[in-house]
DNA sequence: CTGAAAGCGCTAACAG
DNA sequence: CTGTTAGCGCTTTCAG
């Protein structure tokens, strides 16, 4: 029924290894004359290897997990974000013969578990929360973690220049004249994407002569709704404030949406700029002012590293976390305070 | 090293295979007293069963691909839409014990290839056009195709009720007393998910007493970009249109932000009506009137059937496609017809 | 209810 | 450059 690689080592009157070095590329081994016999007979009979057995014997899968966790009811998160890093490591890892397993992650031990069970190759880890890769003990398979500050050795920190994002937002609404300025993001423990953040941005915000007290900052969920609730009440809850800092740009359009709704203006009476530079982005009136994540040099980068890990055999190494550049896109959003 | 089977049995003093029947939940066949023996000592050690030594004994992988096709670029196609059937099928599976492998698709044959090598259990095809599912010749495995209406007997299509939701945008606008509309689309062939669309919205219109004239098309493909370009040429190459019904949201938001470029307004001058619900359809101004899908249940459809037929072993048998219902949300891009 | 034998398709390691 | 020997960890089959 299928072809197996003793059927072709039969028909060409050589060993299955043979067979096996030519199909892997190993073709230092074999001479010119019998890889060509072994490729033409392969390729009429249509092999196709078998993974599961490859990954058996060499106890190694070709396979990279993508691990997201999962929400409160079960499903995995979904966002532009994740969905971008998801889909680009699995061209750039396709184009190196890997394949790429997408797994929600309902608890924490299920990633050492995944990676046994399944010999996988390398992983990735998605929106994980940094507490969490802090406590991961696995130290056979390259880890690379996306977003996060974690220290722990074993992983590989990918993320965005998240201080310097925040700096360039603080200096964005400094330069525009503004003299008090709200961070709206998500509570958050340590320093991790959105202390990172809020630390660059007030940093940048004093560095113009800011007053401490005219930097402050709210939580909120990053969600449209959260921030259209936001929007609602800011004239009410912090009447001073002329421009605000939204660490999402789901949240910062919904912020936008609620100061109009609430009979204000952007820019005319409140600033806001936003992070990530998603495509609604530019949807909006005004076109969101934005803080851009380079997310194809992001997703290129993490892919190396698994790839390049995974070469020079498990052991990270000390590798130094990545930090990508970010840009401002300038979309309307921003103005000079009100008065 | 790792724990095997092997182990568990000789601690408890049982045979390989009847710890392998109390893992598989083939419990019958077991005593009460062995099961819990073996299964205390599997939590002790920690046991992980190895998917591809089970895969290759047992010729089967409980892993269900989501196909996707490549661009040009060969890079993933990651629409919202997409998006949401990965997801949302991952989830479903894995809480029936099945694991999601993301592939994208550069050849027709891969497709066939990708089911032997990996052995598995089912196939989701997201974004495949019917002329190639025609082509697909698989009958090891269960095939869902997603958004299909391929006649192809081997795959099951799960779909919206795309005829349904162009006769709701076609009935709105004539509703609204508009008597020369416009269907905006990319290029299709035969009655896929876009025919489906515009002989709905032609018949629901026709039904409402628009001459044929008066109900018009345009090719355009699906972005932002060749929106906003159709937006603004639309006064020109349109002057008599006073709606446009574009199949997708992106295509949508892009005409409208066209239209307002070119100093006209929405609903204003012309009325916009978007396919989809998407969430930025919220973040225009005005917001965006667009027939939604119900995703959740789409995926719930489709994930259902990939389990079932999973279940009753291959052979699809006759299942019928499906064609889950869509609605119209309205927010504020649909007005009367100026003048 | 339990076990022994055989093998899934492939590769590592070494010998020639 | 090529072949042989041993498995990888699990399940299927059939016999107790």
């Amino acid at each position: 029924m299928t072809t197996r690689l003793s059927d072709i080592a039969d028909e060409a009157g050589v060993s299955v290894m043979t067979v096996s070095n030519v199909m892997n590329g190993k073709r230092a081994r074999v001479s010119p004359a019998t890889i060509e016999k072994v490729l033409g007979i392969a390729a009429r009979l249509g092999y196709v290897p078998n993974i599961p057995a490859r990954s058996l014997a060499a106890n190694s899968s070709h396979i990279v997990a993508a691990l997201v966790p999962v929400g409160e009811n079960n499903s995995l998160l979904v966002s532009p974000h994740t969905v971008a890093v998801v889909g680009g490591m699995e061209t750039h890892l396709r184009h190196h013969g890997y394949h790429v397993l997408l797994r929600g992650i309902e608890h924490e031990d299920q990633v050492a578990q995944t990676i046994r069970g399944w010999s996988l190759d390398g992983v990735v880890l998605v929106e994980f929360p940094d507490e969490q890769i802090d406590r991961l003990r696995v130290d056979t398979v390259p880890l690379v973690a996306i977003d996060s500050y974690s220290a722990n050795p074993r992983t590989i920190g990918v993320r965005s220049d998240d201080h310097g994002g925040g700096r360039l937002a603080g200096r964005r609404l400094a330069d525009a004249g503004h003299r008090s300025v709200l961070f709206a993001g998500p509570p958050y423990q340590g320093m991790g994407v959105v202390g990172q953040r809020w630390a660059g941005f007030r940093e940048a915000c004093l560095e113009a002569g800011l007053d401490p007290d005219g930097v402050g900052s709210v939580e909120v969920l990053t969600s449209f709704e959260d921030g259209r609730r936001l929007g609602l009440r800011l004239r009410r809850d912090h009447p001073g404030v002329t421009a605000v800092f939204a660490t999402a740009d789901h949240l910062a359009v919904g912020i936008m949406a609620g100061i109009v709704e609430a009979g204000g203006s952007v820019p005319g009476d409140v600033s806001v700029i936003g992070f990530d530079d998603l495509d609604f982005a530019r949807y909006t009136t005004p076109g969101l002012t934005t803080i851009a994540q380079n997310m194809p040099a992001k997703v290129a980068e993490a892919s190396r590293i698994i790839l390049d890990e995974i070469e020079r055999g498990a052991a990270a190494g000390d590798r130094e976390p990545v930090a990508l550049d970010v840009h401002l896109v300038e979309r309307g959003s921003v103005g000079p305070p009100r008065e």
